[in-house]
DNA sequence: GATTTATTGATACTCAGTATCAATAAGCAT
DNA sequence: ATGCTTATTGATACTGAGTATCAATAAATC
């Protein structure tokens, strides 16, 4: 659940850091991707913003999720239903799951998955820089709803 | 390699099967993608198949896509820039190799992708019906060139 | 507080993807 | 083979996500 596994105030230092202005919009989205149990577009990123800063402008938040992008603090999922949708990134590699009855990101454990790629590296030569895993199904409050 | 993987006459069966026509757009669009090395975009296949075919519309190649997809023919990735590529699907599910130096594809054993599911399921409870693995880096031919 | 300049938001724009509909051609019956 | 029915096609127009522009705004520094 990526409420309990981000630091906001690491996300602010990150971009202060890198030379950014701290400014209100840019606390509004992070803690919108910080805090979301979804993976969010960046269009639905936009209709929550307005809700707190009814102002806030579209290419703003465009802006905004490439900066966040480019910065490894949010990343691009295989969405729900498309293909342009965020999550926060983890400090640690995390294999994520995406529940399609309910549409909720889980974290899981990355370790097997570390291993995996190492022994896929080994076996085919390839050397692995990225990777991207995803699992879809259905999450266990889900399954005891049904 | 999705060339030496795909039988171009299984999928003209699946269409046969599924109660489509048999037309001259279909038999192209299923050689480009069952031939390509690179993920292609529904926009990309549509400048391929106009190489042969001059007069094909940009709405067919669309919708025979989606009508790949459906059939389970072809499968969505994270292209190597952006996302609505894809993909033949192979008859095992395998894990995907896209090169950031060649942008070629290259397919892995999946076994222990299969195992790494299973033991996931076990250990967060979701019961997990699809997966997604795609990997990032340099080929051993790119590797070779540097 | 004044100045500089990165950031913002409104507008206009581009381009991937979709809906429409008349023309075409696949499949079937004869 | 020929004609008939209707799925499929391709041209056009449209939608909507994402981008470029630029004057207005507001951080940061002095």
């Amino acid at each position: 659940m990526p409420s309990k596994c981000i630091n906001v105030e690491d996300w602010l230092n990150a971009l202060d850091a890198s030379g950014f202005r701290m400014t209100a919009v840019q606390e509004t989205l992070i803690d919108i991707f910080a805090h979301s149990d979804f993976p969010l577009s960046a269009e639905q990123a936009w209709h929550v913003a307005r809700q707190s800063r009814p102002k806030t402008g579209r290419a703003t938040v465009y802006r905004m999720v490439e900066k966040l992008e480019n910065l490894g603090l949010i990343r691009r999922v295989h969405g729900y239903q498309g293909c342009s949708h965020f999550v926060p990134t983890l400090p640690e590699l995390m294999m994520l799951f995406i529940c399609q009855s309910c549409g909720r990101a889980d974290y899981l454990d990355s370790q097997p998955l570390q291993d995996l790629i190492h022994q896929s590296e080994d076996s085919s030569g390839h050397h692995i820089t990225d990777s991207r895993l995803q699992l879809f199904g259905v999450c266990t409050s889900c399954q005891e709803n049904a």
